[in-house]
DNA sequence: GACAGCATGTAATGAGTTACATGATTAA
DNA sequence: TTAATCATGTAACTCATTACATGCTGTC
């Protein structure tokens, strides 16, 4: 039985307790926006499949005069999601349009190039009040999951320390665009080597590093790498 | 007229010189992954949207007996990526399959979550040994584009820096997660509460960060933040 | 009693991926 | 001469987003 990846994030949200489709969206906006966003239409469609396959059950309950509908895992969404669970993840992807701005930087001015940067300097900003909040929030009544703090907080430091890199490049970055006399033609200038070869030994010293032997998927039915 | 931006990176590329789609599959693996990563398969069918938009031609060249595709952006092409440029990007995306594992660490194993992080430690590694190739190539002759080494260095110089944030937490993560007697229910734990007070102190520091204020979208038509 | 915003969805459309197909070139 | 890999695509299908629709709830 082979799920997109999205039907184990709503699982997985299941797993924690039995939410409504309009909770679903509230709380994915908390956490799992951060790792794996999705359009708030996906919370509504995706649950219908995992009642189709017997992952969960769906309860109708009345709301008002209206309807809405309790999702709560089944037993046997428990064992697909620790099967899933057991299996090797894929590897990341950053989308950034802001960086891809930056990479044809030479077909627009100085002022396309700063504002790519300075919009993701910008989100750093905006992503750290909002978390703020919700750490102040922790920190205060320990929020919805408190019994979750251990890996909340691990999570989190992630993002952080992601939201801190960002911003630091984005200051090294607007110093060295207005340093440039354009956008385009200026190739390998002086700063540039040196950023190069900066580069090249931290990417020497990150690449040597020896990764002590993989932890393999467990189970029977593992899932290749 | 209004594109997704899948659009523009072709386009952005084919500002550069004129390419086949293989070529242009070939090198968006080398840069294009980083901050826009599609299938190959976009790389055919993309092009022939910008033809048929009159930003890009397509002019069919005999190879060995088959025929190849090359296309070339047009002026209005080239109009049109300008005037994208011009607009205010979207937020940066990050999609990992590793930190929403983790997320869920509680509905697994030790090892499921030490898996999970060691898949996103290795993936620095495989990432910083591709980058160094790549790297060596510009100090030595420069690449494809050496006019454009100015940008090049700087846009690699923030995937860098993501690298090394992310191969610095997968360590401590680890040593966090080694030190769980299981993985639900701690809460919040002597090093978990010093973790959110961290968090939130950085937090404060990154929130507080006055933005000296935006760079506008330029020109009549631009677009709305 | 109207308007704003919360709550609960559905439908249409478009984007993106996987799988397949096939010719050319090179190495064993 | 076979096998592998490079080169060049197409088709089917699924995923995901945007836009729409509509009822409820509080408040001015």
């Amino acid at each position: 039985m082979e799920l997109p990846t999205t039907s184990y994030a709503i699982l997985g949200m299941l797993s924690l307790r039995p939410w409504t489709a309009y909770e679903l969206t509230r709380q994915l906006r908390r956490s799992l926006d951060l790792c794996w966003p999705k359009a708030e239409s996906v919370l509504y469609d995706e649950p219908k499949r995992l009642v189709r396959l017997g992952l969960a059950t769906a309860r109708r309950e009345p709301a008002g005069r209206r309807t809405r509908t309790v999702y709560e895992i089944t037993g046997r969404g428990r064992a697909a999601l620790a099967d899933w669970m057991a299996t090797h993840p894929t590897p990341p992807r950053f989308e950034s349009e802001p960086m891809l701005r930056l990479l044809y930087a030479d077909q627009g001015s100085k002022q396309d190039a700063l504002r790519a940067v300075a919009a993701l300097r910008d989100w750093t900003t905006a992503q750290a009040t909002g978390f703020l909040d919700q750490a102040e929030g922790y920190l205060d009544d320990g929020g919805p999951f408190p019994e979750r703090l251990h890996i909340i907080a691990l999570f989190g430091t992630y993002y952080l320390d992601l939201l801190e890199a960002t911003r630091r490049w984005t200051e090294r970055a607007e110093a060295e665009i207005d340093g440039w006399p354009r956008t385009d033609g200026l190739g390998m200038t002086a700063p540039t080597r040196e950023l190069l070869e900066d580069l090249a030994a931290r990417l020497r010293r990150l690449a040597e590093a020896d990764g002590e032997g993989r932890v393999p998927a467990a189970g029977p039915a593992a899932a290749e790498a």
